[in-house]
DNA sequence: GCTTGCCTTAAAGTGTGCTTTAAGCCTTAA
DNA sequence: TTAAGGCTTAAAGCACACTTTAAGGCAAGC
């Protein structure tokens, strides 16, 4: 069973232009094609598409997906480097999982006081932007 | 107190261009200058800066940092609508926090497949980019 | 006085990842 | 038979967020 690229594009929900583009950057090898030219899915190339897309929302480069494309083309004995390029990225997705944190407790902070404002219990002029906003209206009151 | 570019650089671990780019897209109000016109940082502005690189980090455009400037810029009525920002961040926030968990779990899988390659419990064949190794290799003997 | 170094600005350049365009071929339906 | 619509390619274009370059000013130390 293989599929065309409008297939492949609708059930990976990806925009069939983007497979091609994947594919000229060495990241789908051995697609083959029908004898009019024409792409030729199997159900692997959609399961490593789907799998490249949730790297890829995630932050792994182009380019490090390519290099284990390269690894794994190179057969089993490139497991240990595959490893290693799958473990850094893992750290990545730490990091990235802190600085989500962060930016939520950032976020929920912002919205706290936002709501203290509006109810009246904190002064506009509390922190940050409300700062500047602050002086913006003294200067403009001074004007 | 106030700083120079270069103190609120080294406080922030941010270029000095990076925080003048900001400025120029209007994303730090109000910095005042010295007779000599270099800028003069305040606490306020390495809050607000130390703030937009979280939000930055994880994924917030500046031109909704703009947007917020802008509001900010309007007063206490706006407050409703920088908080309807925010929860639509928040959203995007828990979006990618759902993305980070799956692309985990898919690096743990994979990771796990390489282990059991490695230890002979499974065929090179088995998933994936392993498949088109296999292929490979199945060529690369036909030849 | 002159060099060093940091500051200023405006503008051009870079990297990444698509996305769009242009030109053309093949198949199918009217 | 001809127009529509999908496929192909290569190449150009775009969005975003910096980053670098270029040209010059000011101040302190030798």
């Amino acid at each position: 069973m293989s599929f065309t690229i409008k297939e492949a594009s609708e059930r990976l929900g990806c925009p069939a232009h983007t497979i091609r583009f994947y594919e000229k950057e060495g990241l789908l090898p051995y697609i083959k094609r029908d004898r009019h030219g024409n792409r030729l899915f199997e159900q692997d190339h959609l399961d490593w598409i789907r799998l490249m897309t949730c790297f890829r929302a995630t932050g792994m480069k182009i380019s490090l997906l390519k290099q284990m494309v390269n690894l794994a083309l190179d057969g089993d004995a490139t497991i240990p480097q595959r490893k290693a390029i799958l473990n850094q990225y893992k750290e990545q997705l730490f990091r990235r999982q802190n600085e989500l944190a962060e930016a939520l407790d950032a976020v929920n902070n912002k919205l706290a006081i936002y709501e203290e404002i509006e109810e009246g219990r904190l002064p506009s002029e509390s922190r940050l932007l409300n700062q500047m906003e602050d002086r913006h209206n003294q200067q403009t009151k001074r004007e």
